[in-house]
RNA sequence: GGGGGAAUUCCCGAGUGGCCAAAGGGGACAGACUGUAAAUCUGCUGGCAAUGCCUUCGGUGGUUCGAAUCCACCUUCCCCCA
């Protein structure tokens, strides 16, 4: 089996220009391809991970990755499948994230001479004479193809500023640049980039006469048809400081039953032989799948002692066994206390369970907090420095944990 | 350039002088049931030193005993005409 076929086989591909082609290029491993990423943020998500894989999996058949930091693109903006336009971000919060994205990649992905290469297209794309680039590639765009293309549906009824529209026009020259400065011939993106990236293999085609290639990856989605990546709008980050590797297992630790098989054939690197085997699994059984799967990622993302260090977490809280030292924790000082004591809400407050007093009080009259294992219902509860001393274990919910101590 | 409309809490969306911390829905959170699942049902959803007080209906001023609601100006967005 070659790699595209296991590709295909992990439904990680939607759609390719030219399937033949493709798969005996990829599969002979003579394919160099980039995928962009633009930095929006200061951390990569779940969301750039599936990508990142896609490019180890690709590297590891011989292939040559190019990862493309959007540098240039997201002083833009793409408006695919957005409702509104995004905030515009200055040049300095660009670049500080464009390095947080390459610190990251690094820990991924093999960068060096005749392995993966790192480009940013602020280094071509910011410098550009806006005459010269009308000249030499506005003439191939049709602004009646542009207007019917899939991405800017959404935009069509809430309106799309001429700056945004221009994102199309910025990606392909990203293209038509590394195909002509680095041999790039193929391009990688989301199922929501597919129009960008044709822009690019026919501006490519246009301007040079030859052809390029673009294959895009299936959108993570869950069984409801959301996004996966996201747990109630917030993105699951990789940078352990903004989702801790605990809560990153957690988060795949609760997928969906109908999710768990395609989460592990789209991210982790098991042979396919091994999942088809976890395939004739049900009911509760699936959950010894959703353990591999949030131990594979969180592995793969934060290395194999995080991962274990939160399974142990998880096994702890969850099932008793097992010791509670790898749960979250927060220490006390003296100073939190008032006449050597401190209320049950302020400590929900403090160890970050609860986010205000108010919604410390609710989550206790409504039976949700636990305190050793044990329910308390009453608000005025509070803990001693003695108390403290021996470290209690708070519970928020069925999930939430916090071991507090004092110093 | 001319004319018309809109901005409400996490999101959608009602509210057009006091009964408004603001209907309804979604989402989130908690409880029951479970398998750390889904579905379902229940509760809950601005904050606080809490039968009260404070902040919130795009922004700034104003009218009024009292403003999400009325007036003026500003900002942003949408629609129609050019």
């Amino acid at each position: 089996m070659g790699i595209y076929e296991e590709l295909v086989a992990r439904g990680l591909i939607a759609q390719v220009t030219n399937e033949e082609e493709i798969r005996e290029m990829v599969n002979a491993g003579k394919a160099t391809f980039y995928i962009g990423f633009d930095c929006t943020a200061d951390s990569l998500t779940a969301g750039h991970f599936m990508a990142l894989t896609l490019m180890k999996r690709l590297q590891m058949a011989g292939n040559k990755p190019i990862a493309l930091i959007g540098g240039g693109t997201t002083m833009i903006g793409d408006p695919s499948g957005r409702t509104d336009m995004r905030k515009m971000l200055t040049r300095e919060d660009i670049d500080h994230n464009a390095e947080c994205f390459r610190r990251q990649m690094e820990k991924f992905i093999e960068f060096g001479p005749g392995k993966a290469q790192m480009v940013n297209n602020a280094d071509w794309l910011l410098d550009l004479n806006y005459v010269e680039l009308l000249r030499e590639v506005g003439a191939c765009f049709s602004v009646n193809n542009m207007l019917r293309a899939k991405c800017y549906e959404q935009r069509m009824e809430r309106g799309l500023s001429f700056f945004e529209f221009n994102y199309m026009i910025m990606q392909s020259y990203d293209f038509y640049y590394l195909f002509q400065h680095y041999d790039c011939n193929m391009q990688f993106g989301g199922d929501d980039q597919w129009s960008n990236m044709l822009g690019g293999t026919e501006l490519i085609r246009k301007k040079l006469g030859k052809d390029a290639h673009a294959m895009t990856i299936t959108l993570l989605t869950d069984s409801h048809g959301m996004k996966m990546g996201k747990t109630a709008g917030n993105a699951v980050w990789l940078d352990p400081n903004k989702t801790s590797p605990y809560d990153f297992y957690q988060y795949w630790r609760n997928v969906d039953d109908a999710d768990v098989l395609k989460c592990i054939r789209m991210l982790t690197f098991l042979p396919l032989s091994e999942i088809d085997q976890m395939a004739t699994w049900e009911g509760s059984q699936l959950n010894r799948a959703k353990e591999i799967l949030a131990f594979e990622l969180t592995k793969m993302v934060h290395g194999e002692e995080e991962a274990k260090k939160a399974e142990a977490s998880a096994k702890a809280l969850f099932a008793g066994t097992g010791s509670s030292e790898n749960m979250p924790a927060t220490e006390l000082g003296e100073a939190d206390l008032t006449y050597g004591a401190i209320d049950l809400m302020s400590l929900l407050v403090k160890t970050g369970l609860c986010t205000t007093r108010s919604d410390a009080r609710r989550n206790i009259q409504q039976g949700g907090v636990t305190v050793d294992d044990v329910k308390v219902t009453d608000i005025a509860k509070s803990y001693t420095a003695e108390e403290l001393k021996a470290g209690i274990v708070l519970k928020r919910g069925k999930k939430n944990f916090n071991k507090v101590t004092l110093k």
